[in-house]
DNA sequence: CTGAAAGCGCTTACAG
DNA sequence: CTGAAAGCGCTTACAG
């Protein structure tokens, strides 16, 4: 391994000038310049990023704790995260918490130790233990897709990303409307999509019978479970629209649906959030919501590179959204 | 920020002994292990991981080289490697080269200015400037996906596979096969699949239009454009089965078959290799091979822990699939 | 069983 | 414009 001592040694100058040419501060005349560029090239050397990290304390990492590495929409978020943090010089440390939440404090103490410059969360919940870890931490934390107090975050549209699809459905003729949620633990998906649909149908004064109000896990087959338990409640008084929590959930609503026979969306229609790639591909198309995961990566990417630059903010963003009508409407 | 001098001083002993209570090895008496864990435990302290990688050489993480982070098949692949790393203490660092072969030379230096223990590379060409960047490194690199000259990998079934569907279309009846392929930069998807496809035909003794075969560039724009010039170059004198090389391309393939108006698979069937989520969902579902990408992903992490004991090995693995039978053949 | 010392490869005032 | 010196937080022989 070449060092710094190496290319000073070469380049006939001190290691003291090599590490000032390098990082371009300080004076070095133009002769000394040239005959280390030289041997840098020459050497291919690279300075070792555990000795600067140890002397200044920059990594040039920032770390990233996801609750799972392997779904579409963290891989949208990371794709924009790094999009804009490569440009900047830094790397992603991929974290994965398995959706449990002691990891992602496991994670937030681990990534210190690594020296991270900061880190971006892609929390579940905002449970006290994690609030504490965080406000313990060393390195600016950044939040995206729950709203953590103390800290600058982006979250989604989720509350008027349901209102806007329950207005939808109302332009579409239904009055008659059910709801499939995931539990109340994780507060932008669990929490605040029920919630406005709930002030919604009040708003409307739309009535909504207890059977029509399901809750899933996330998965397709949680959402095939939750249509099925409806239907099954009361063939004979059923919602003509159910607005299922995410697009997962709702191509599971549609499976059973269309097994049961159901015609979407004559019978019932089916709207959503999340745009996956699979809601354009399934029959009938679903009608979702697009967060635009990755620009909302790049954002979030941004509000860390901000805070890098020692802006302390605890800027909350809300991103913005579209809502893609198709056919299941 | 603590320190181990922090701890030595607290716990009444010198640093040295922090350090070897600390790593398990070297004496160190039970009363001052008991006070060390103490002050541990009291303080927080984690070791500097910086100083710790400066001194041993080791960091804990491992370089990830992906051709494109948003993909399907990427996050699958890093799910399983991060299953297995994750697991013996090691994070990863991900790098995406956009599909610039440029790029993946450049983070293979990089990643070792960052005193990665490792990098997983997934390449998408075996050219000769990328072959000398992995034959200079100072850390050991193992290959997914692309057989690489001298290092350890796991790649695909690429050409057992190929051979596979077509055995599968013949059985469904078909003599008349077409292709559809991609540009042979990349060995393991643009040479081996069409090498395979083309040395079964031979040895089936099949006739090969020269119009029945075309090439994408793994979109499914792509698959949608190459399907459209193989009929309209002939219409009077089409194959009655495509292979094409990948999913997406395979879905773009369908979306014009249908578009025309041609029965799927009455007319033209369809098989490809990739077992996206999509090829379960399109109309008909799409016959395809999968390869277990997150399995693949375990063993190639699997691989790199056998480097980091010592073991220099060259090993090539072929990994297994499975081929699905589906509608569209 | 324990501590003093050296050193990993850098950067940063400081003195010249 | 340049170099000597100190120090970042660890680990590892070595001597006791």
């Amino acid at each position: 391994m070449t060092t710094i001592n190496d290319i000073a040694r070469l380049a006939n100058v001190s290691r003291s000038t090599v590490s000032r040419c390098l990082n371009n501060n300080g004076y070095v005349s133009e002769e000394a310049k040239e005959r280390i560029d030289k041997v840098i090239k020459e050497t291919g050397y690279m300075p070792s990023q555990s000795a600067q990290t140890l002397r200044t304390k920059k990594s040039g990492v920032v770390g990233v704790i996801l609750p799972k590495i392997s779904t579409e929409t963290a891989s949208r978020v990371v794709s924009g995260i790094n999009a804009v943090l490569q440009n900047n010089g830094f790397q992603l440390l991929l974290t994965d918490t398995s959706l449990d939440p002691a990891k992602e404090i496991e994670f937030i103490r681990l990534l210190q130790a690594k020296h991270v410059d900061g880190i971006i969360l892609l929390a579940t919940n905002t449970e006290k233990e994690l609030l504490q870890a965080i406000e313990a931490s060393k390195v600016p934390i950044v939040a995206l897709g729950q709203e953590i107090p103390n800290i600058a975050s982006v979250t989604y549209s989720d509350y008027a990303a349901t209102q806007d699809m329950l207005a939808y459905f109302l332009e579409k003729g239904h009055k008659h409307i059910g709801y499939i949620g995931v539990y109340e633990e994780d507060p932008a998906v669990g929490v605040i999509r029920k919630q406005a649909f709930m002030d919604k149908m009040k708003q409307l004064d739309l009535v909504l019978k207890d059977n029509w109000v399901e809750q899933g896990d996330f998965s397709i087959e949680s959402g095939y479970e939750a249509m099925k338990r409806m239907v099954e409640s009361d063939k004979s008084n059923l919602p003509t629209a159910v607005f299922v929590a995410t697009d997962n959930m709702a191509i599971g609503t549609m499976q059973y649906l269309k097994e049961a026979s159901y015609r979407i969306p004559a019978d019932i229609a089916v709207g959503s959030i999340g745009a996956s790639t699979l809601s354009a591909f399934v029959e009938p198309t679903l009608t979702t919501v697009d967060f635009l995961n990755e620009e909302a990566g790049e954002r979030v990417a941004t509000l860390m590179l901000q805070a890098f630059n020692g802006k302390k903010n605890t800027e909350k963003l809300r991103h913005s959204y579209r809502l893609i009508k198709r056919d299941s409407v």
